[in-house]
DNA sequence: CTGAAAGCGCTAACAT
DNA sequence: ATGTTAGCGCTTTCAG
């Protein structure tokens, strides 16, 4: 050590600094299968031989070789590694934003399962811009991974920018939010499916004028959403009122608005679809605060079984997806491509389920 | 295309299944500096000199080998790169959990931060298991990472693990969850004064009875914080009660079942510090089931500023970190000990804030 | 300013 | 069962 520095203030915030600078360590070369060869006398390919389990190795050298590297403090340099194989054990997975709980439960998984089978994961983000999506799609062909799982953003609408993927042979899925007509497998949920049960759902505990808050994101999931909303009425023999349908926001506080103005028509709704949790949260909210019951007065069912749902009070019912089966599903299907070094085109769709809780 | 199968019920919720596999494209060469350098009749060094933009290179010929290279549609090979540079581009991400908000969020921001500077990020979950812990560590050797930002599981004490990452001279920072006493960079919150100021407020609005939930986990960041509760009792001429500090659990319910028992006491607290907001609002909705108004009856304060805070009713007031600040504090001290190649150790303190909202 | 040579650590293919 | 050869794509070093 051979200075020591103290500064103050360095983060708005921080209240106590020290700094200690170390020179450098010098960089200590890392041990090689050269070097464990050369401690055994033996040529490096069988130390490579024997630590990857392959080719014909006599079963005590193998012993021998392995017990030496360990001591050794022998690490594979799996830079050496991937680049000679042109290949590296790195999944990408690509998704809008990490912070809904959705996409962290699905990579929070998905690393669980990847790792199982010798995968490291990156993540990228694209904060729903398209034009950052293509950008982390060619940064991944620089970085050989071994496959991509991809949840697009809002206005990704073709996949022709995955096509260098396909150039390079990196086999991608996309889970959740696919552009439509995909050449690609897909893990998706059955969406319409999900807003026609909630909606049912609603409608045998009374309900008889049920509105929809949709989101201004134009992907296929919210026209299905609005698809099933308007056919579950229809199976219902309930009209569909196009002042009942709304859409804007993706937040608490945009649920809390559109809600509002819901509750102010002449014809109030008795139930309230709402596209997000959050945003059902937001309509809850206001409903209370207006002095509605829930779900007497109104009822309400939200999508994607946030933790936040059972928060508010009462506990919110939603549209669930399975994020195990949409992770098992997605990092099948791209394993399988993988190993046998083919494209499979394939979808899955998950079947959603309504968690009954307090607000319906 | 040459065969199509037809699946059923692969996963136990799909519904359609349809497999269309092709062969496999013929893995296409990728483009190299070589097949730049023999398109322009000159040597691949000049163009690996011309696309990096080091060494001289007539600017005229710079500007023709880019030209051609994208023309090309060359994409430097990362794996070369790193392999010959021994080192990457990856910062390494490690946190317990990818799920609670307060991780995501980081992870999230960090994410951000490193692009800007051309890193990308791996991220790793250590499930908070001292033994996948070290395993992770070891693994990030072998990928040669730039360098290391991790928040340690609740029972690691000492950072003797990370020791191999210093041999190898790649650089970590500690955030938030540092082992004690660590010979490293550290960004940490001062939980002390958030717990200290989080009683105080409650103790300004009246209350003088105040219990503290806390988790089982042995880390510093709750002893700390129990400090900050005892200290501010103290400077308030309030008696501590042994009573009034419990612990065990981490979720919304373990915070239901606390609540539900301090409230059977003899003597009630009328004000209640949890460690975490998921445990506040457990105990608002404790409190609110058995007909106690909060804050009038009894006033809750959590810590994290989880979103999930706004939810419920009284919208929880919190103690917040900044996580913005936690994010650039440990990527500055991280990229400094990159870029000089020097070992740093210095220890930013993040000031809490507390969110005044409805539950004090 | 440009070219030639060399080698990073590893593994596939071919010998022995 | 083990050794030899060769080379992945790139960059550093040295020559010209």
């Amino acid at each position: 050590m051979n200075r020591v520095k103290i500064k103050l203030n360095v983060l708005e915030s921080s209240r106590e600094h020290f700094i200690f600078t170390h020179e450098e360590n010098k960089m200590k070369e890392s041990i090689t299968i050269k070097d464990v060869a050369r401690e055994l006398g033996i040529h490096h390919v069988t130390v490579s031989r024997a630590l990857r389990d392959t080719g014909s190795v006599k079963p005590e050298t193998r012993e021998l070789i392995k017990k030496t590297a360990s001591e050794l403090g022998y690490k594979p340099n799996r830079l050496a590694q991937d680049f000679r194989n042109k290949r590296s054990n790195v999944l990408a997975v690509v998704v809008p934003d990490l912070r809904p709980y959705f996409f962290a439960k699905f990579v929070s998984d998905f690393m669980e399962v990847a790792k199982e089978e010798g995968y490291s994961v990156m993540i990228f983000q694209t904060g729903e811009k398209p034009g950052v999506e293509k950008d982390i799609i060619d940064s991944l062909i620089g970085y050989r991974v071994a496959g991509v799982v991809a949840s697009v953003t809002k206005d990704t609408v073709h996949e022709s920018h995955f096509d260098v993927l396909r150039d390079e042979s990196i086999p991608y899925v996309f889970f959740d939010r696919s552009p439509e007509e995909a050449n690609a497998s897909q893990v998706l949920v059955n969406n319409f499916q999900g807003a026609y049960d909630a909606v049912t759902a609603m409608i045998k505990s009374g309900k008889k004028r049920i509105a929809y808050i949709s989101t201004h994101y134009r992907h296929q999931i919210f026209s299905d959403r609005l698809a099933g909303y308007k056919q579950a009425l229809e199976d219902n023999n309930l009209p569909f009122h196009d002042s009942m349908v709304v859409e804007g926001g993706f937040f608490m506080k945009d649920g809390f608005a559109h809600a509002e103005k819901l509750m102010g028509l002449e014809e109030q709704p008795d139930g309230i679809l709402a596209v997000r949790d959050e945003i059902g949260i937001g309509v809850i909210k206001y409903l209370k605060k207006a002095g509605f019951r829930v779900p007497e007065d109104v009822a309400v069912i939200g999508f994607d079984n946030d933790p936040m749902g059972v928060a508010c009070e009462p506990e919110l019912t939603t549209v669930q997806q399975s994020i195990p089966s949409m992770v098992s599903g997605s990092f099948e299907l791209l394993l399988e491509q993988i190993k046998k070094n083919t494209l499979i085109i394939e979808k899955k769709v998950i079947e959603p389920k309504i968690i009954f809780r307090g607000s319906v």
